[in-house]
DNA sequence: ATCGGTGCAAACCATTTGCACGTTA
DNA sequence: TAACGTGCAAATGGTTTGCACCGAT
């Protein structure tokens, strides 16, 4: 689970190796950690930012775009904010938890796999690809009158 | 399931009635029928214009912001694509499944509620308020080499 | 040396907002 | 007539793109 791992499949999917995509990777996989939840390019980028200024967040954009295309970062939206980049973790396919109040979110190891069935068996000429769930709510330190304190989840 | 219904719902929600909202819920309903999916606030407009030329985009999405907010319409985002609304039909909560090929959506009735309660378990302290699930793959239509021709979805 | 990656600046597009005017209750 | 809703125009903000240069292979 280190960024030697995606290096690899970097290597193996002759995707060009630069000093940006490397801290790119390095930042998701500390930022997500840090921030508790899937980061923002902005987020990636100032994470970036640390170790190489130079870097601009259409690099950013690009690299994260190349990162999902081959299967190294997944993404997702939650409600109207702006996208989220994750790493993926092998086999470690996952949903989230999303706090309305802080924006954290913690994973979901479980699949809604009983409803795809269903839905297979109600429509059986859908080929299906792919899906997302998503439960939203309030973790436990945003319950009490907004005591959590919403931080701004597309920063600013 | 006429207008009327939910005319009484702005009434009794102290809405004030125009006839600009007259027409948006209109064209919501009549339209998302015709369309197959949940419509983007510009087909919103398109089919509003057709019986009420001088509305503004604004008011769409402004009306729709207050429709939302009161209950009478639903609003969701597959993908990166734009937001969708449909009317909300009282007890006939549903999730959908969304052609990539030509973006048409069919509902489906049922809920991964299994999961909410092993993600209530998982996390207690974690207030439940939503949640959204939605199945991605290809109609029978689009699984052939292209077969069904992607509309574009958020129009242009 | 070649092809792909990068930075810059400008474009894009869905959505929001300030303001003055018109309409509903 | 007092809110509230509307149209217009301009702003916003995340994201994308064209172009010339630069760096990895």
């Amino acid at each position: 689970m280190m960024v030697g791992d995606y290096l690899e499949q970097l290597k193996q999917k002759r995707i060009r190796i630069t000093p940006q995509r490397l801290e790119i990777l390095r930042a998701i996989q500390e930022g997500t950690r840090a921030a508790g939840h899937p980061l923002s390019a902005e987020e990636i980028l100032q994470r970036v930012r640390e170790h190489y200024p130079a870097v601009s967040l259409d690099t950013v954009y690009r690299t994260l775009a190349t990162f999902v295309e081959q299967g190294l970062v997944s993404q997702i939206q939650f409600r109207g904010q702006c996208r989220r980049f994750e790493l993926v973790r092998k086999g470690k396919h996952h949903h989230h938890l999303v706090c309305l109040g802080c924006g954290k979110t913690r994973e979901l190891p479980f699949c809604p796999s009983e409803v795809l069935k269903q839905a297979q068996l109600q429509y059986p000429d859908f080929l299906i690809q792919d899906h997302t769930f998503t439960i939203y709510g309030f973790c436990s330190g945003c319950q009490d009158g907004w005591g959590g304190g919403s931080e701004d989840l597309c920063e600013r």
